[in-house]
DNA sequence: GGGGTGACCCAGT
DNA sequence: TACTGGGCCACCC
């Protein structure tokens, strides 16, 4: 497949991110994989480098590690942005099993 | 060109 | 549940 830029990956990211329904969130790794089809590309790591970088236009907060962990320095942030969403917490972490939403396939552009 | 770093992930202990 | 080790891959010295 025709591997993307990295500027347009960064383009996607941003773009998958913006699509994160409101009360519901996406770890890092299922990012990397809903992009790998079109993008060529499949790495956690490098999402959430995108995310630290490039994040600041997007509800960042949407994006948590499969664990349910928040970014690192912004805990406090995402946790209050996360409840008054409405997604599920345990804790101080999102309840991943009730929370995570995943792209459908045939979705409409 | 070489090596360290990171908003990750998974399996094992 | 917490910690560790190995793999991962782009970015920055």
């Amino acid at each position: 497949m025709a591997p993307v830029t990295p500027q347009e990956y960064v383009e996607e990211v941003l773009a998958l991110v913006e699509r994160i329904p409101p009360g519901r969130v996406m770890s890092y790794g299922a990012l990397a994989d809903a992009l790998a089809e079109r993008s060529g590309r499949n790495s956690a790591r490098q999402v959430g480098t995108i995310m630290a970088r490039h994040g600041g236009g997007v509800p960042w907060h949407r994006v948590v590690t499969s664990s349910g962990r928040m970014p690192p320095g912004h805990e406090r942030e995402a946790r209050q942005r996360l409840l008054s969403e409405g997604v599920p917490l345990r804790g101080d972490r999102v309840d991943m099993a009730r929370a995570q939403w995943l792209p459908t396939a045939g979705e409409p552009a």
